[in-house]
RNA sequence: GGGCGAUUAGCUCAGUUGGUUAGAGCGCUGUCUUGACAUGGCAGAGGUCACUGGUUCAAAUCCAGUAUCGCCCACCA
């Protein structure tokens, strides 16, 4: 093995080790409960940005662990077509050739972006097996599929057929640049500052003016009312009134209706139901005219004054503001703030707009899936995703699905000359289901349905759904959804609610909701702020240049370069050195903590890969005494402190194997991470290996020799799996290398069964902790006394348990020799003050080293009297709180005992430092 | 306007139903190249747990309020 770890060398072929041995694969034959992890489907045509991969991460980790555990385990992949996202890719790439997709036509425009599929569709998969991704390849899928057609189209059906989906002409809102509807969802609603016009309509009768107010004053050219609320005393005889609309010389009347604010403005509201969609309620409610005066592309149509028509709206707004003022209508202008809705994909600002577009009657659907999740069929982690939840599914509206795009599941409905509309599952259903003729001319519907239509069904689409499959029978419904919190309501709730109506069970058990990775500094990281992070740029490393470079081209705004580049020079003067997979796993997985927002801080993924080459140390380390085959028979107990010091470990991994595999088992990856670090760190290499060496020399007896290189072998296989989820190919390198000695027949470290708790060892857990407390006392004292570190120590001890700790220290002398330099230990009767000596306390003992002409007295007085400050402050909490009766009597009897212990040990403590002391200031005196 | 979350060491974060002296990593200080590892060892320094009040024998933890920051939803033209 190399002296340091390299993951460049490892990580690849253990992946195509992996794929060739289909370890990856399901095993549908064995009988015990399944575990099934649906892959998010990213878009086909997408990269794989940091928060894929913390997600992968997790997702793989978790595949890991349930199939080491024998079950059937299924991480189900695939990709999504991405309606309007992909078409945009595809457009654009048109565009640059000076085509539009009308240029071309629907089919050869489909074409194109099939084209654009199979060029671009395998960047994902390529990543994430960088990643390590334990995903069933051979069973991947794609929304566009013919299988997962089939599905979406039973469903459209189905719903239709029980009225659960109708068309109907409503506002939608309306995104001028794509030319499609937008579901409520995909509008964001931004603030912005704009203006507050206040417009004179003057009465019919010539008796005055009212003022309206707005903030698209071009919609007046579709008002056809003005309303006031019905008990508003200022405005009670002008309900009825006529008003001519300045501009189009139409008359509007004013009405009375609930809707308006009278505390708002003036207390009268211009009323354009075709363009707002509270103005639409209120235009239903009165039987109002309904004028349209936008085309699709927002520019004003045959509807208004010819001198507005054609216009973009934008451009008609300042005529119209114009017009307005010239004619004396405008009587003022106020800045105002604003929400603006814009198109989560374009950016355009989207409008209201009339439309024939498909619904989804979407409460009959909403109900069971709040029970689902208020009666614990589903869990959200962390919970309190519950009220948001609850919150957006009790005030659900009806869902807008027909795009108006080329791309994706063409809507089945069929229309005939007559304006009729026939849903089936073809054509040929359409004629058979209607008894149409052969020749009644039909044309299909020329929209397609939301991506998140088709990704609502993917838990059981995928597995093969509306067939009965094994696969479905087997993983559905599946255990646990990894996602993050901004596609709850897109994808999480819709797929709980299309479950339970098509398969009449939760899609998924757990939801488990992560944040976002976020910079170093915390910031989100986007392509126009240049702070983005590429997942294998950390695992393979990038030069600054190539960095520099990757984040600075094609910029939205060229001049933010200058400001990136010196953020990146700052962050990464030397690039990013490449860190390896493994180390990248376990950052995400330590970064996951409940529900918030995570730091990518490269010092960390070094941190860790710190960790990985202390790993592989130790691995090399025991490999080097592990030559040979180990004798794997159960070795019987013995108490000699060569065996304690294994049953020390291996306690010392019972206990991580419990924590480890409670906190994965609850979602907490930071808190199993922590504990697979602490024990392999602090515990394993820095005590056992340590305290290993004697038993594994030359000189230790053949029977410790052979338990230690036993228990050595087994503990580090049993760590080796526990990591495995974790870090993936430095546990499966090194474990091949462990397989001869431990006669292990599995191929891979994926086949072994997790580590199971055993039981603690408490005996030995207590003596080891002693041997620990006492090498760092000494060791302590012999720093702060700057005492070479090599250079032996004669010790003198006294101690309140002499008998228990006497038989200790001869036990374990050859471990205080070594690692605390202990030369020799002799015992004192009385807790007497040694003269020129440091002293030191260890549980119960009192430590005098001796310094003969070393002793720097007033350091030593420094040292002692510090510690005597804190003690004495220990001492009188304690002493408060013992004395205070209220505690004592309401305080459990454990608490108050483990107090009062304390207390002694504090004041046995001080009464050693008080002598020694005394001691060291009459030595000083004398001087 | 409604809802959610955050505030703990220089930085990034843990702290489970209240109960030792509030922890970790990174960074920092000192020291050491000892045959697993300098991507390291050993030993340290560093905290008014945002603020105010309350409950309790006991509060980082529970309650109320305040401040700052962040996010989500709904928006009065």
């Amino acid at each position: 093995m190399d002296k340091t770890y390299q993951p460049q060398a490892i990580e690849q072929k253990w992946y195509s080790y992996w794929l060739d041995n289909q370890l990856f694969s399901p095993e549908l034959s064995i009988d015990k409960p399944s575990y099934c992890i649906m892959l998010p489907p990213p878009n086909v045509t997408g990269n794989l940005h940091i928060g894929h991969a913390f997600q992968d991460t997790i997702m793989d980790l978790l595949t890991r662990y349930h199939k080491m555990q024998g079950h059937p385990t299924l991480w189900q992949c695939g990709t999504d077509h991405a309606g309007i996202a992909t078409q945009m890719v595809v457009e654009r790439q048109l565009a640059a050739q000076g085509k539009s997709r009308h240029d071309i036509g629907r089919e050869a425009f489909t074409d194109a972006v099939w084209d654009w599929k199979a060029q671009s569709g395998g960047n994902i998969r390529q990543q994430m097996q960088r990643l390590g991704a334990s995903v069933d390849w051979e069973n991947e899928r794609f929304t566009m599929d013919e299988g997962l057609s089939k599905a979406v189209i039973d469903v459209f059906v189905e719903l239709h057929e029980e009225g659960l989906i109708y068309r109907g002409q409503r506002l939608v809102n309306w995104d001028p640049v794509l030319h499609t509807a937008l579901s409520d969802l995909e509008v964001i609603n931004h603030d912005e500052q704009g203006n507050l016009w206040h417009i004179r309509y003057p009465r019919s009768d010539g008796k005055g003016h009212i003022t309206v107010a707005t903030t698209r004053p071009e919609t007046m050219l579709g008002d056809t009312a003005v309303a006031v609320h019905p008990d508003d005393e200022r405005y009670q005889d002008l309900v009825g009134v006529e008003l001519e609309l300045p501009l189009t010389g139409r008359q509007i009347p004013v009405i009375a209706d609930e809707y308006v604010d009278p505390e708002f403005g003036s207390g009268c509201v211009k009323i354009t139901p075709a363009h707002d969609f509270n103005d639409w309620d209120v235009g239903q409610r009165n039987s109002l005219d309904v004028i349209n005066i936008l085309n699709p592309d927002a520019t004003l149509n045959d509807s208004v004054p010819e001198k507005y028509r054609g216009l973009d709206r934008i451009e008609a707004r300042r005529l119209v503001v114009a017009d307005l003022e010239e004619a004396g209508y405008l009587e003022k202008t106020d800045k105002h703030q604003m929400a603006v809705p814009r198109g989560d994909r374009s950016g355009a600002v989207l409008e209201p707009y009339l439309t024939d577009q498909w619904f989804v009657r979407i409460e009959p659907l909403a109900k069971p899936a709040i029970d689902a999740v208020r009666n614990g069929d589903i869990r959200l982690i962390p919970e309190n995703w519950q009220t948001t939840y609850f919150n957006w599914m009790e005030n659900i509206q009806d869902w807008c699905i027909s795009r108006q795009l080329w791309w994706g599941h063409r809507i089945p409905a069929w229309y005939d000359n007559e304006g009729n509309i026939y849903v089936a599952r073809s054509e040929a259903e359409v004629r058979s289901k209607h008894n149409l003729s052969e020749d009644l001319e039909l044309r299909q519907d020329e929209d397609v349905l939301d991506t998140w239509f088709s990704s609502a069904l993917w838990p059981f689409s995928t597995l093969g759904w509306p067939e009965q499959t094994e696969r479905l029978n087997t993983f559905y419904p599946t255990s646990v959804l990894v996602t993050g919190f901004d596609i709850i309501f897109f994808w999480v709730a819709r797929m709980i609610m299309m479950g339970l109506k098509f398969t009449g069970k939760v899609p998924f058990r757990d939801v488990y909701v992560h944040g976002l990775i976020r910079d170093a500094q915390g910031n989100k990281m986007s392509k126009s702020k240049g702070n983005v992070l590429d997942p294998l740029d950390v695992i393979d490393g990038i030069e600054l240049d190539a960095l520099l470079a990757k984040r600075t081209t094609g910029l939205m705004q060229p001049h933010m370069q200058s400001a990136i580049e010196k953020a990146t020079k700052k962050d990464f003067p030397d690039g990013i050195p490449g860190f390896g997979t493994d180390a990248l796993r376990f950052t995400f997985s330590s970064l996951a903590t409940q529900g918030r927002d995570m730091s990518l801080d490269m010092a960390r993924v070094q941190g860790y890969r710190n960790f990985c080459n202390k790993l592989w140390n130790a691995a090399r380390f025991a490999l080097m005494h592990l030559d040979g085959e180990i004798d794997n028979k159960p070795l019987g107990g013995s108490d000699s402190a060569a065996d304690q010091i294994n049953h020390w470990v291996r306690s010392r991994l019972a206990h991580t194997v419990a924590e480890v595999r409670r906190h994965f088992d609850q979602y907490r990856f930071d808190l199993a991470t922590q504990a697979l670090y602490e024990f392999t760190w602090n515990e394993f290499c820095d005590w056992y290996l340590e305290l290993s060496k004697a038993n594994l020399s030359d000189s230790a007896s053949p029977a410790v020799r052979a338990a230690t290189r036993q228990t050595l072998a087994q503990v580090l296989e049993q760590l080796l799996l526990l990591l495995h989820p974790v870090i993936p190919f430095i546990t499966e390198e090194i474990w091949q290398k462990l397989r001869q000695p431990l006669g292990l027949y599995e191929h891979s470290i994926l086949q072994r069964p997790f580590p199971q708790a055993t039981e603690r060892d408490t005996s030995a857990e207590r003596q080891i902790d002693w041997l620990k407390q006492m090498i760092q006392a000494v060791r302590a004292t012999r720093t702060e006394l700057n005492l070479a570190p090599g250079k032996p120590l004669p010790l003198k001890v006294w101690s309140e348990q002499r008998d228990a700790d006497e038989q200790l220290i001869n036990d374990y002398l050859p471990w205080l020799q070594k690692l605390a330099r202990v030369e020799s230990v002799s015992w004192l009767p009385k807790p007497e003050t040694q003269e020129q000596c440091a002293s030191a306390r260890a549980g119960h003992m009192q430590l005098f080293i001796p310094l003969a002409g070393l002793i720097d007295v007033s350091a030593e007085i420094d040292r002692l009297t510090k510690q005597q400050q804190k003690v004495l402050q220990q001492q009188a909490q304690l002493t408060g709180k013992l004395s205070n009766d209220k505690f004592v009597n309401n305080a459990p009897a454990a608490v108050v005992q483990k107090e009062r212990d304390r207390l002694e040990d504090v004041h046995a403590e001080l009464a050693g430092i008080e002598e020694q002391l005394a001691q060291l200031n009459s030595m000083r005196d004398s001087d």
